[in-house]
DNA sequence: CATGAATGAGTCTTCATTCAT
DNA sequence: GATGAATGAAGACTCATTCAT
């Protein structure tokens, strides 16, 4: 058998499938080979960037050979959407708890929770972010951003619609912007290496970002809506 | 044929640096060569992205030889830088003149300002834009992007700093993360072939975060700064 | 596992074999493989052709893995050669039959009868036909081809030699044409895949070939060979 | 550069194409370049044949880089088309030569000059000929020898349909059949790589075949055309 | 100066074969 | 014996760059 068991995500995807116990020790051989040629991928694109890695350069510095590679890989192309998958899910899941856990709160405290889960996921994978960054040009790269930051961003519309007293004109809008403005920042702040001081002053920044946006999209519930609520 | 009306006009556009009396009559030729270089860079950006971009499909594009590219441009990288370098120094030139029309202005103005300086520079050179994103990965792209960003943000606190009665506490960060955040949901945009209203959309709302933002990332100007609040 | 359909029908198909009580058990179960890796050869070699047959493809159409193909085909020429080697030996043996059973009648009927015998043979392998043409160019396969070749023409200037009446100019060459020109005709038929009507017209087609062809290439026996024409 | 002893068969196809007067300087070196290589190309193959010729093998055979054969030839499967669909040209317009020729004449007479035309036209192109037998499996060459054989063989009926006194049963098949036979039996003769002797012996033995078979497979013409005739 | 044919190092990808389990 | 993961040499094809015309 080939690709079957590639869906990444392992350790996260047997969550899901209920009757898959335990890998034969046949698969963990493989599992611990895919797990190293993702590895491999991001170093090489830390050290080259995307426009210059090369499979040998990654099969080499994952310990393998090409052919090992495209054992797990059917091209290139293929490996980069897998490693940016998994970095943009890890991204989206955190978002995603944030919002799930900041139902109800107020504007404020939302802006709040997901700037933070936002940029601490970012940061916390920090190598990984900065590899990828060159890596959108490539493999329909922006399918995927595409794809998970729609999934980010209904999770905030949802989370904006439990806001208290409050309601957002055009909240698809207002969480589009927000989301990829958190996004740029965070890269600039990753690509330039910053110190862990400047990191902490960004984040603070990132914060009031958040806050300052939100509290500003939205506006007191209207009469009807007020009325309602009395 | 296809791309006929080349609008050139970007850099004549802006017109207000009043005589620039170079190039002989010798020059000319080779300014309009360059200058098809250029733009036929920008289309092949476009059609084909920076990963498949070949300077013969520039050069063809332009209607001139390989050769006669390399006559301008050393390599490829020196080309790409170029158009990059261009392209940027039209936007941060936007922002430069927005800021210093805004000097003394309420925060809230100048927030407006330069939301709406950036996004329209932006906007109107959407095509470049576009087709620049993907260029970042190469020839140092971040380099110059790192040297425009920091013109662009010399200006934007030179500003902040003429806001009466407020002040910032850190506004290099401020700055920096306003201006990033600003240029990640303008990609977000611009990659997304927005259509003309989810643009007017975005803009508006662009406006909201930048003013967001500022007003929170400020304070009323402490006692010995200045009691005259009154 | 796979295995699937496997129509080992062939050699046991002739069935003119009397009796051949060669494998013990043990072997009857590499035989079984062989088998199945050889009837594996011709449907890969039918669906992406010689150039495109990879011995990873056989094996798993055969239901084994590849090591077991390395442990009965030393490599993947001698596997080709064995496939093409049995086939050719198939409709060599027809013809030889055919050779045998008509020594002595007359030219016309012994065209008639080597021409149906080869094509006949040719219509019931079809298949193995049409999928080995590719192979020809593979692991010396003009080799065997040749000397399959050699043993038909021999049987076939021993007929010759017996027909009443009538002696060949130079029977090898009339031979190696008449046998050459009929492998070729076969080959374009079922090539284009012809349906039945178009193969019955060939084959009768046929016929008329090898009748015409031998008549046109013998002549009366000479005086002193046999006066007795009369 | 190398260029070696291509061989003229160019010209011809000069001959035919009206309004091509000259090649400018530049063409005449891409000329010179194409020649070389189609000529290395023919040589490869029958040094090594299809299945191990690489484009590598013949850039330097040809003198040239592999990068000036992909100027040419856009893949390997181009090329080899193109040196096939030559030499088949070749051979194809000499008998529809024969064929136009052959009009009314005798059925014994048709068949020599046809045979005649056709072996010589391989023999002349004898070393090509041999060289393209292993590319059939390849790039469609199949398709190919079809297109060309549908060619020839329209010229054949028409031929045929001018015999006096005669009629063909079925002459599509007649041809089709008779034609593979000596396509058939050719190839037999120039890849056993015999000597003139033998070439000799086959040729006439050729001449042999389609005289047989033509004769035998019509009749003479049916009543109301026999009155016309009358 | 312009041209575009030629170059060849560099990439991706395949696949016959081996060998540890 | 059977397995199939791993190997890596080999081959197709690309493209930045040069240079003779």
């Amino acid at each position: 058998m080939k690709k079957a068991s590639l869906s990444r995500s392992h350790s996260e995807a047997a969550g899901q499938v209920p009757a898959r116990p335990r890998k034969t020790p046949v698969q963990a051989r493989s599992t611990a080979t895919v797990l190293a040629i993702c590895e491999a991928t991001i170093q090489v694109l830390l050290e080259r960037g995307a426009s210059r890695l090369t499979t040998t350069h990654v099969s080499q510095r994952a310990g393998v050979s090409v052919g090992t590679l495209y054992q797990y890989f059917p091209n290139k192309k293929a490996l980069l959407h897998e490693v940016l998958r998994q970095h943009l899910t890890v991204i989206t899941e955190a978002v995603e708890r944030a919002c799930a856990a900041s139902h109800g709160y107020s504007v404020e405290q939302m802006a709040r929770a997901i700037a933070l889960a936002f940029i601490d996921a970012k940061l916390h994978d920090a190598k990984r972010s900065v590899a990828l960054y060159s890596v959108a040009d490539f493999a329909e790269g922006r399918t995927i951003m595409e794809k998970l930051r729609k999934r980010a961003t209904r999770a905030l519309v949802t989370m904006l619609q439990t806001a208290p007293g409050v309601e957002f004109h055009d909240p698809e809008t207002t969480v589009l912007v927000l989301y990829s403005a958190m996004a740029g920042a965070a890269r600039s702040v990753l690509e330039a290496g910053a110190g862990p001081r400047l990191v902490e002053s960004c984040r603070r920044e990132l914060v009031l970002l958040a806050e300052g946006h939100l509290t500003r999209a939205c506006q007191a519930r209207t009469v009807q809506a007020r009325v309602a609520g009395d």
